[in-house]
DNA sequence: ATAAGGGTTATAGTAACTATAAGGTCAAGG
DNA sequence: CCTTGACCTTATAGTTACTATAACCCTTAT
């Protein structure tokens, strides 16, 4: 089926991971220990690319290594429900929306701040005066 | 002027900073070392009172401690322009909006992704196939 | 006197890597 | 054949901004 005929290298520039953190990924357990050469290189099948891609792309949509752990579990599992998943997804979603509702307000603040100062030294700077205060 | 009467879990429940990363700033110097009562006990002054208001707030703004350390040396040096001040709260205003940028796109692709969980199971789970591929 | 609730230090752990050191392997060129 | 350079190996330490733990000291109330 698939042929473990990939270094280490190979992968990473096909996966826009680094070698090192392949590694990491192993060491982990998010990845399965690789097949050796005979000189003890790292050796990866089709298989593990697209694990890797999963992982790839599930951090880009921000899901902790934790998370991609359960995820790949589930995956695994063929038969099961995929309620786990979905729920993870929604839960993402969540903590997605709720770090950009801080962002905006993070923004908006900042626009403040920056509307406020009016270019004198720092004695008079209202950003610093902002900053320290309640409000 | 200010006299140091407060103690660390005092200052804590007026800055909302655990006492425990109150030590931490001090240990990194973002926060001057603390007078000591005969016992050792911290005693802290107002101005340590605004300068973690200051901290607190601006982490909340999403700068780092690293930022904060600068902004905290710029505005001890009263005498300065605060344009060094304006140029940190720009530059994090940048940080903020491309992560915004980010956060939304990942707010879609979970929306879509979890619009498309028909709630069979997992051989057939869409979400487990869009996560693996490309797209 | 003692117990509860502070305070003190030092050390280790967390996430998700990144950096460094010190060495082994492999293919190409002189 | 030898060397050079790019790649591979491992182990260890550093990063950010804390959190957790242990083991002990101080203060106050009962």
């Amino acid at each position: 089926m698939h042929k473990n005929n990939h270094t280490i290298g190979q992968l990473a520039d096909r996966t826009g991971i680094k070698p090192v953190t392949i590694r990491y990924y192993e060491k982990i357990g998010l990845l399965p220990e690789a097949t050796r050469s005979e000189s003890g290189y790292r050796l990866y099948s089709d298989t593990d690319h697209f694990r890797l891609l999963f992982i790839r792309r599930s951090r880009a949509l921000g899901f902790s290594l934790g998370d991609i752990r359960e995820l790949l579990s589930l995956a695994d599992s063929q038969q099961e429900s995929c309620a786990g998943v979905d729920a993870k997804v929604e839960q993402q979603l969540e903590q997605v929306r709720s770090r950009l509702k801080d962002l905006r307000a993070m923004e908006q603040e900042l626009k403040r701040l920056s509307a406020c100062c009016a270019g004198g030294v720092i004695m008079d700077c209202r950003i610093i005066e902002t900053l320290s205060c309640e409000a």
